[in-house]
DNA sequence: ACCTGAACACCGTTCAAGT
DNA sequence: ACCTGAACACCGTTCAAGT
């Protein structure tokens, strides 16, 4: 057993069963251990989520927009291509999200989108700024759409939802951010 | 002891303590009671935290911008306003942003912006993306920086935030709700 | 080095019973 | 109606002991 079984067996869980059902007794028990054998390939629980973070975003679509693409269209991509990663797992936006948040993970979306968002020409600061405005609102929109789907399970809430609302709410994003590169 | 008595202690232990030490042994302890009496008055503890962001909304600042201001400063006014609130208690951020996107609370932060927002003239449609885009930005931005400073306590990030960050990213979404009003 | 077995110190929630 | 007391079914984490 390695730290890569070990994730591969959480993501697993995670997908099946969502995240307060990935708990260390089930993941020993699927991996045919004890749970406390799984700290010896991880410090804590928090630890192993990060490397779930990481390895749901490298799981997730890599859109190669080509050069001919603008700095915009590349953004947008990159952005679709994290939400398309965390939505392939259920609790998938809120796991990258808070490791992301905690340091221990989920890098890459930040990466990719200013990778992406390079070519604006934005300052240095205003670009940083940019990056984790998109990435607030790439989570958050997936969070809520994650939450509402629970919350439709469970009867707390109707579901239906706007196939096209992400665009369109990205679209403001990029819009204020389209503002800033031409200022 | 009634609704409003749990609240109000479960917001002192919320701002003394935070989230993971708000248990409902604890919360039966500073009442003076036992924890299964709080069912009593809540149906669960997501029905109690529910109340919890609704308070801690109420409690936040309601800036009045006057008649004067344009759409503009009342909506940023109003996120201000929200920030501020959820900032002013430990994972006050996290609370409401959940019970939020569970529909069990925290509709305050949504009137509010919506009101602020409705000069601008936008479609009804446009409108209702703006507002849960700016929520999810203002939000987004609070969690991001409670769950630093807490890992900061820890010892795993350095803590170090801009306070102008906040204002700079929601700059650039105003900017974005600004051009679709234009337009 | 890697894992077992057992324990520690907790959780949220339920429910018969009291007043 | 409102609360007690006790239990149920869990958690994450630690650690001596085995191989």
């Amino acid at each position: 057993m390695d730290r890569r079984e070990v994730v591969d067996t959480a993501l697993g869980i995670l997908g099946r069963v969502g995240l307060p059902d990935l708990t260390m007794r089930r993941l020993g028990t699927e991996l045919g251990v004890q749970q406390s054998a799984i700290y010896h390939h991880f410090a804590n629980k928090q630890e192993l989520l990060g490397a779930v973070a990481d390895e749901i975003l490298a799981r997730g679509p890599h859109t190669d927009t080509g050069d001919a693409a603008g700095w915009l269209d590349q953004v947008r991509a990159a952005c679709h291509d994290v939400r398309a990663a965390v939505l392939a797992f259920s609790d998938g936006a809120d796991v990258v999200s808070s490791m992301f948040a905690f340091g221990l993970g989920g890098r890459e979306a930040y990466d990719r989108v200013d990778k992406a968002l390079a070519g604006a020409g934005l300052a240095a600061e205003t670009e940083d700024v940019a990056v984790r405005t998109l990435l607030h609102f790439v989570f958050g929109h997936a969070i809520a759409q994650q939450t509402a789907e629970q919350a439709a399970r469970v009867g707390a809430i109707d579901a239906s939802s706007d196939p096209d609302d992400f665009a369109a709410g990205l679209g403001l994003v990029l819009a204020g951010v389209a503002a800033a590169a031409t200022a």
